[in-house]
DNA sequence: CTGAAAGCGCTTACAG
DNA sequence: CTGAAAGCGCTTACAG
C-alpha cells in the first residue's frame, strides 16, 4: 500500500488540508515550521500524490490523447514524439491510440478518451473511410462536439468541424517541388497524386505550371494512393507520355517510380528527374538519394501540442479556430538534373 | 457538464447503487424492469462512466505505460503498436513515454507513471547511460521495486532486477546470419558489433564460426554502436583484412558497410556479401536489397503486453520471472552470394 | 430485489 | 496560521 496524504498528516500532527497546501506550494498560509516538517516527512517516505485522486478532485487530468492512423508511416511516430515531448514538458501525459486506418476503431477511441477524461485531443483522421464517409464524419463531428474538450486536427482536416489545424503547407510544397523541376529546365513534368486529403499538393503542382505558362496536361497526371505500387503503376503510364521529370505525391510512390524507371532502362536523374514528398528515411537510402520536400514531423507535433495547451489555459477566450501551416523545405539530393539536351 | 450516474439514478427513480450494478452488468439482482429503464436512460444521454472515478473507487486504472528509448528507430513504434493493440483489445489504455535515451528522463517517467497509477509497465531501457551506469540501474531497480506494479522488460535486460523479459533470441539470430554466410561458402566473415546490450548477437556469430571449426579472429571484428557511421568505419577496417562477407549487428550499420564497400570499388554481393539485423524498412530499399534477420516488432509488443496482462490477472501467482525469446527469421534478399572463386 | 452509507485519495471553499 | 466538512463520481460491503 502506498503512503497517502492522510498518513503524512497523521505523522506530522496536522490536517490533510495543510499537507495538501504545503505539497502544492500554495502561498502564504503555512508557518515555515510546519511546512518543513510536512516536506520532510513526505520526502522520507518518497510520497507521490495519487494523480487519480487529484484528477477527480480538480476535474483536470493533465492527460492528452493522440489518435494516429498508423505507426508504420514514419511521419506519425515523429509527430507523436513531438507531441509527447511538449506534453511532457508541461506535465501532461499522453495516451497513444492507433486506429490502423479503421473508421470504427477511430470512433471507439474517441469514446475511450472521453471516458478517461483527457483534457484535450490531437487527432489525425483515418484516410480510408470506405463506407459512408459522410456518416463517419457526422459521427466524428458529434463525438467531438459532445466531448467538450479542445481538439487540434493534424494533417487531415474535416470540413464540417471547425477547429485548430496543424499541417504542412501542402499547396506550397507541391509548388516548390514543381518550381524546382521547372528551374532545372523541365517542361514535361508528370505528377502522381496522393489521396484526396492531399489534393493541395496537386494544386501546387498545377499552380507552378500555370505560373510558367505551361498548361496542365491530364495525361501527365496519374492517380496514386501513396503506396509504392501505385507510384510504380503511375510511372509506367507517365513514362509512356515521355515526361522528363515526375513529382510524386510522397516518397513511397517516388520509390515506385524509380523502380518503374529502372525497369524501363531509364537512369535517374539523367533520363528522369524525380522529386518526392515527406523526407521519409527511405529517401536518403534510395538507390539514387531522393530530392524531396521535408515535412518536419516532430516540430509539427510540438506545435500541435502547444496550440492545444494554449486552448486549455485560455478556455473561454473563444479565439477563432486557426490554421497553422508549416513551410515546406526542399531537400536537394541527387535525383534531379536538367533534362537530356539541356546542359547539366 | 457531463451526465453522471447520479443523474440517471434520479431520473430512473432508483439509487446510484442500482445504476452502477446495472451498468456494470452485475448478475442476478435487478428486476428486468428497472434494468431496462436504467439502460434506456443511460442510452438516451449517451452516458459514459467517468473512468477516473471508477479507477479511484476500484483502485485499478486499466492503464499501462510504455517507456521507449526513442521513436526514430522504426522497431520501437512497431513494438508500441503491438503493445497498444493488445492493450486496446483488453480495455487498457497506454501512456506513451519517450525518454530519448536519457537516463534522467527515464527515471522521471518511472515516477510519473507511478503517480498516475498505471497497472503495469512495459519498459525498454535507454541504451546510453553515460555517467555512472551502476547508480542508474540501482535507481531503476529501486523505483521498479517500490512501484509494486508488474513490469516486463523488452529488448534490454537488467541483470539485477528479475522480471519477465521479451526479446528476440539475439544469440540465435547472430548464429543464423553467420551460418547462412558459412553455408554460402564464406570463411573470412567479418562482424560489426552492436552496443553491449546486444553482445549476444556477437556470441551467435562466434558460436557459428566455432561450430564450423573456424577460429574467431579479433581482427575480423569491429566495434559498432548501431549508427550508419560506425558501420562505415568498421567496414573500412574489415575490408582491409579482405573479408569476403560481413555480418553487421543491425541494418543501419549494414548500410554504412555498403557505403564503404561502394567507395572501395567493391560490389555487393559479388565482392562482399552482407547480412544485417532487424529488417528495418530501409533493408528492402537499399541499393542492393539487404539479407537480414527479421525482428517481429509488433508481435513482440503484443506478447509483452500479453505477459503483462497475465501477471495482472494472477497477481499472487508468484510465477518465476520468465524469458520469452522470439525465433529470429532470416530474410534472404540480394546482398549475399558465394565468395568470388566459388561458383554462384 | 434494492438502498443508505462509507470509502477511494485528494482539493477547496469556509470558518475561526 | 490552521482544520472540519463537503465534494469530485464512482463501487461495494452490508442490511433489509
Amino acid at each position: 500500500m502506498r503512503i497517502t496524504a492522510k498518513d503524512i498528516a497523521r505523522e506530522a500532527g496536522v490536517s490533510e488540508t495543510t499537507v495538501s497546501l504545503v505539497l502544492n506550494g500554495r502561498p502564504a498560509r503555512i508557518s515555515e515550521k510546519t511546512r518543513k516538517r510536512v516536506l520532510e516527512i513526505a520526502a522520507k517516505y518518497r510520497f507521490a500524490s495519487n494523480q487519480i485522486a487529484v484528477s477527480l478532485a480538480t476535474r483536470k487530468t493533465y492527460t492528452l490523447g493522440i489518435i494516429l492512423p498508423n505507426l508504420t508511416n514514419p511521419l506519425f511516430p515523429r509527430l507523436a514524439a513531438g507531441v509527447e515531448k511538449h506534453a511532457q514538458k508541461n506535465d501532461y501525459a499522453l495516451f497513444l491510440c492507433n486506429c490502423e486506418e479503421s473508421a470504427s476503431l477511430f470512433l471507439h477511441y474517441l469514446e475511450v478518451l472521453q471516458r478517461r477524461c483527457t483534457d484535450g485531443l490531437i487527432v489525425l483522421l483515418p484516410s480510408e473511410v470506405d463506407e459512408r464517409p459522410d456518416q463517419f464524419y457526422q459521427k466524428v463531428h458529434e463525438a467531438l462536439s459532445a466531448s467538450q474538450v479542445p481538439v487540434v486536427l493534424v494533417e487531415r482536416r474535416m470540413k464540417d468541424h471547425p477547429c485548430d489545424f496543424v499541417c504542412i503547407d501542402n499547396r506550397r510544397g507541391g509548388e516548390l517541388a514543381t518550381e524546382y523541376l521547372l528551374s532545372m529546365g523541365h517542361t514535361r513534368i508528370g505528377h502522381i497524386t496522393g489521396t484526396p486529403f492531399f489534393a493541395e499538393r496537386t494544386r501546387g503542382y498545377k499552380d507552378a505550371l500555370e505560373s510558367c505558362g505551361i498548361s496542365v496536361e491530364p495525361r501527365w497526371m496519374a492517380e496514386g494512393d501513396f503506396s509504392i505500387e501505385s507510384g510504380y503503376r503511375g510511372a509506367r503510364r507517365l513514362l509512356a507520355e515521355r515526361v522528363t521529370a515526375i513529382f510524386a505525391g510522397n516518397d513511397e510512390m517516388a520509390l515506385g517510380v524509380s523502380k518503374a524507371a529502372t525497369e524501363a532502362g531509364l537512369r535517374i536523374p539523367e533520363d528522369l528527374s524525380l522529386v518526392g514528398f515527406d523526407d521519409n528515411p527511405i529517401a536518403k537510402v534510395m538507390p539514387v538519394p531522393l530530392t524531396t520536400i521535408l515535412q518536419p514531423g516532430e516540430t509539427m507535433g510540438e506545435k500541435a501540442c502547444e496550440v492545444l495547451l494554449d486552448r486549455l489555459s485560455n478556455p473561454d477566450e473563444e479565439r477563432e479556430p486557426q490554421d497553422f501551416l508549416f513551410d515546406p523545405v526542399l531537400i536537394t539530393r541527387r535525383s534531379v538534373c536538367p533534362p537530356a539536351g539541356k546542359n547539366c
